[in-house]
DNA sequence: GTCCAGGAAAAAC
DNA sequence: GTTTTTCATGGA
């Protein structure tokens, strides 16, 4: 039988979150029901204001989804920091009021950032999903929560080890949607596959954000934004602050005289995401 | 047809 | 060293 997890929540919006431009394997099912996938783990979750219903068990929410979640920070908190004159940070927060900066897998954000340059959400998703389908492990979802109809025949798919990209080369790349991008996911990961790419993983989740900002610049087709997306959301560095195409406008027309960085030192990156949600949803 | 998308590499100045 | 062009691709 399946055992379902009930916890009462607050400062989360699943759908928010999911929208918010740094995951892209949630899934409405509609009803308040989000299908959640990360690295081998799957997930359902219906939201119900501030109570939600966790389909995995209390074990594997306490396990793996509180912490993927980033349920043991305290957003409130965060909330509070904004500038009272800062009218437009303040709008963000309180249209973003449940998006969180989830602790993701550090491979699968290299990959899946790697993806999003010059590139837009939809695609990027359509990519995401290709790759994982052609080269991840089919699995069974989950036994009837709800309808998986989002989810073919009930299944889904992992996403692929580095030696399983790595293994196609970038021929076995070039029908997932891509574009030119096919050559830097190739040779990441060739970079992250074997037993020395497993340590040079290992050094950059060990890694202050400085030191890991560095080690992901030397990679071919990472630059400043990509890896500090890949610090953001794959490694917890909540000081980065990734300036995209759309923070870059925002910093222009919201805020022409500087960001004021100093006000949300380590932090940064939590703000980052009301801004970018906003100027994509509001 | 042109412009844009969670940009970065390569070429040109 | 800094600025400009190129790189695929699908949708508006």
């Amino acid at each position: 039988m399946r055992e379902e997890f009930e916890i009462q929540i607050k400062d989360f919006s699943v759908e928010q979150t999911a929208y918010s431009g740094q995951c892209f394997r949630m899934r409405n099912l509609g009803d308040g029901v989000w299908a959640i996938l990360a690295g081998g783990h799957y997930v359902q979750v219906k939201q119900q204001g501030d109570r939600f219903a966790f389909s995995c068990g209390e074990d594997a929410f306490r396990g793996f989804w509180r912490e993927y979640f980033d349920l043991g920070t305290d957003y409130g908190r965060i909330k509070a920091m904004a500038d009272p004159e800062d009218d437009y940070l303040r709008k963000a927060m309180e249209f973003g009021w449940g998006v969180r900066v989830l602790r993701q897998n550090p491979w699968e954000m290299i990959m899946t950032f790697l993806i999003s340059q010059n590139n837009n959400i939809t695609r990027i998703t359509n990519s995401v999903e290709a790759l994982c389908k052609k080269f991840g492990e089919r699995r069974i979802a989950c036994d009837g929560f709800v309808p998986d109809c989002m989810l073919e025949d009930g299944c889904y798919y992992t996403f692929p080890s580095p030696e399983a990209v790595a293994a196609a080369g970038v021929e076995g790349l070039k029908d997932l949607g891509l574009g030119y991008r096919d050559k830097y996911l190739a040779a990441m990961a060739k970079r992250c596959c074997g037993e020395e790419g497993r340590e040079w993983l290992e050094d950059l989740a060990q890694s202050d954000y400085e030191t890991a900002c560095g080690l992901l610049l030397k990679e071919f087709g990472v630059g400043k934004k990509v890896a500090d997306c890949i610090c953001l959301f794959g490694l917890y560095h909540v000081e980065a602050f990734p300036i995209d195409t759309h923070i870059r406008q925002i910093l222009e027309v919201h805020y022409p005289k500087g960001f004021p960085y100093e006000s949300y030192t380590g932090v940064a990156g939590i703000i980052q995401q009301y801004l970018f949600y906003y100027k994509l949803h509001g």
